[in-house]
RNA sequence: GGGCCAUUAGCUCAAGUGGUAGAGCAGUGGAUUCUUAAUCCAUUGGCUCCAGGUUCGAGUCCUGGAUGGCCCA
């Protein structure tokens, strides 16, 4: 005992936290001698009860209707008796706030209206226990509703202490490490995961509809393919077998289609060993249909629908989360092939919002389909690009490349810009298409240039969602382009794919003319909720574990 | 990878130029018991992120590190 400890009376303790846990456990070791567990389970919800507490809390919540309660002297005999059970996130006067999935409702706990029993157990609760109440629903003097309670019980003790129950849990990094604390104490972040689960369902529904078959692929890969990208390594005991975890499912999709499910679609996990971000988490949710019979045309209509029918279901649930929005679904989707959108970057830089880069000063409209001169643009370019930059365009050995790079680093940030509604008020989602064969290599070339493939990236709100073409079916082309993979690979590109024999083999049997498309789903979360970062779409987001 | 910012009680935040670390909420004891961030009285609680340094004296200044956020590449 330290001089300062002698000086405190009983039932003043200190209050860090280990001796707020104290205080909360001596009151369960009371329970205890009540008979009363601190965690009991012998408490049952049912389907009646549920309906029962759902009615209660959206009773709670509607002016209105509450206003024709019964106040307390008025009730009748058989008034009937409701439940209310869930998380004390406050007390205010004779009244327990309760906290459900299905919003906040209190409760009005009398100790005379109690047996002995419930209004001793009444005495132990602290804020964050979980516990039941049962009784008539009045109005209260101030017209809200409460549970008059008749019955209480003690559902499940907390050893810590809730957050400031005004001001919740702002700390971010405790935020994403406790986000159990963090779901309970700010709703609106309840309401962002609940909005979540309302787009994933509706992009099921949306598909199933057309009758696409959803299915479940690997995500332990023996070969790296379907995008370019790091992977996470693992090992198989029995096998033997170095793996490793999917960077997308695309390869074992189109593997279906030539087993003659002609509409496939996965939403799943991917994994990409790389760096963490606002826009990266390694391990993301993507979603994959593959259709035969289907042109990357046809895709662009699909998504325009799929995004839209989305939106308005996501909308139509959850109004206050979507009221801001910088883009604009409703307006047409522009089309424009990736060396336009350059053009028209050089064209319009300048004016009308689009920012002028060095960019523009050394590129000309002329030398976008001139290679020596797009070469040349790109080499005087050099010195003034950041290291990154500058990796990427040295890297770059054909005209192709240079288009992707120079889309990516002049046209790409400022989409936002180039794109907008006929007011200017909001940005306008766009197809980019015709991407260089180079950087699309599992897509079909065009028949009329084969230096370009049928393909499209859809950018809404200058943020990338979408990926998608038609599908290479050409068994000897796509054995070529896997050839030109491992090529790069010895370049020194660790993102290259690995060659895919038997996905060579799969081919061989015959894949029908299809089209395939990808989805970034948390990014699409993201914009549909306006969230700023992908951690506030993700649950448990990927952080350094904490020493200790 | 680079830059900027942050880290103080369980939670939310204060502490001009270096001078005894504070408040609200939560907690504890009591009063009250139809409250709406309940109120009233009393009261507990600190390795000021970590490790060094400068100084008579560091939450504050310097160096290094940790974690997080934002921006850039």
């Amino acid at each position: 005992m330290t001089p300062k400890d002698t000086k405190r009376t009983e039932g003043q303790l200190m209050a860090t936290e280990d001796e707020l846990r104290q205080i909360r456990l001596n009151k369960a070791a009371r329970l205890r001698e009540m008979g009363v567990l601190p965690y009991p389970n012998d408490w049952r919800t049912n389907p009646e009860l549920e309906d029962k507490r759902r009615s209660v809390v959206e009773l709670a919540a509607d002016e209105s209707a509450r206003s024709a309660l019964p106040v307390e002297d008025e009730l009748s005999e058989d008034a009937p008796q409701m439940p209310l059970f869930g998380r004390v996130i406050a007390k205010r006067g004779p009244f327990l706030v309760i906290r459900t999935p299905h919003g906040d409702a209190q409760a009005l706990v009398r100790p005379e209206k109690l047996s002995e029993r419930d209004a001793a157990l009444l005495k132990l609760v602290d804020l964050a226990d979980h516990v039941m109440v049962e009784g008539p629903v009045i109005r209260t003097k101030t017209g809200a509703l409460a549970v008059s309670a008749r019955r209480y019980e003690h559902l499940g003790k907390a050893l810590l202490p809730p957050p400031a129950k005004w001001h919740g849990l702002k700390d971010v990094e405790k935020r994403y490490r406790e986000r159990y604390v963090d779901l309970f104490a700010n709703p609106a972040v309840a309401e962002v995961f609940r909005a979540r689960t309302v787009v994933v369902q509706s992009l099921r529904r949306f598909l199933d509809a057309l009758d696409f078959l959803e299915v479940e692929t690997p995500l332990l890969h023996v070969t790296r393919g379907g995008a370019t990208a790091k992977p996470f390594e693992t090992h198989h005991n029995t096998l033997d077998l170095e793996l490793i975890l999917r960077i997308a499912p695309e390869l074992y999709l189109k593997r279906l289609l030539v087993g003659g499910f002609d509409r496939v679609y996965e939403i799943g996990r991917a994994f990409r060993n790389e760096g963490i971000s606002t826009k990266h988490n390694p391990e993301f949710t993507i979603l994959e249909l593959y259709m035969a019979y289907a042109t990357h045309e046809d895709l662009m209509d699909l998504a325009v629908d799929m995004i839209r029918a989305v939106d308005a279901e996501l909308r139509a649930r959850f109004p206050e989360l979507t009221a801001e929005r910088a883009f604009d679904l409703s307006a047409d989707w522009k089309r424009v092939t990736l060396r336009d959108s350059i053009a028209e970057r050089l064209v319009r830089a300048g004016r009308e919002g689009v920012p002028k880069t060095t960019w523009t000063d050394k590129l000309s409209h002329e030398a976008i389909d001139d290679p020596e001169a797009l070469a040349n643009a790109c080499n005087a370019m050099l010195a003034k690009l950041g290291p990154v930059a500058q990796k990427q365009l040295e890297h770059c050995e054909t005209h192709g490349e240079r288009l992707f790079a120079i889309f990516e680093q002049l046209v790409e940030p400022d989409l936002t810009a180039l794109y907008r509604t006929g007011d200017g008020s909001q940005t306008v989602p766009v197809f980019i298409t015709e991407y260089p064969i180079e950087v699309s290599p599992l897509a079909r070339s065009n028949d009329d240039d084969p230096a370009f493939v049928d393909r499209f990236e859809l950018f809404i709100d200058g943020r990338e969602i979408s990926n998608a073409f038609s599908e290479l079916n050409d068994p000897d082309d796509q054995a070529a382009r896997f050839e030109g993979q491992l090529r790069n690979r010895e370049r020194g590109d660790e993102e290259a794919m690995d060659f895919d024999a038997d996905y060579i083999r799969a081919l061989s049997h015959g894949l029908p003319p299809a089209a395939g498309f990808g989805l970034g789903v948390d990014r699409l979360i993201m914009l549909l909720c306006n969230q700023p970062s992908i951690r506030d779409v993700l649950l448990f987001p990927l952080l350094r574990p904490e020493n200790e």
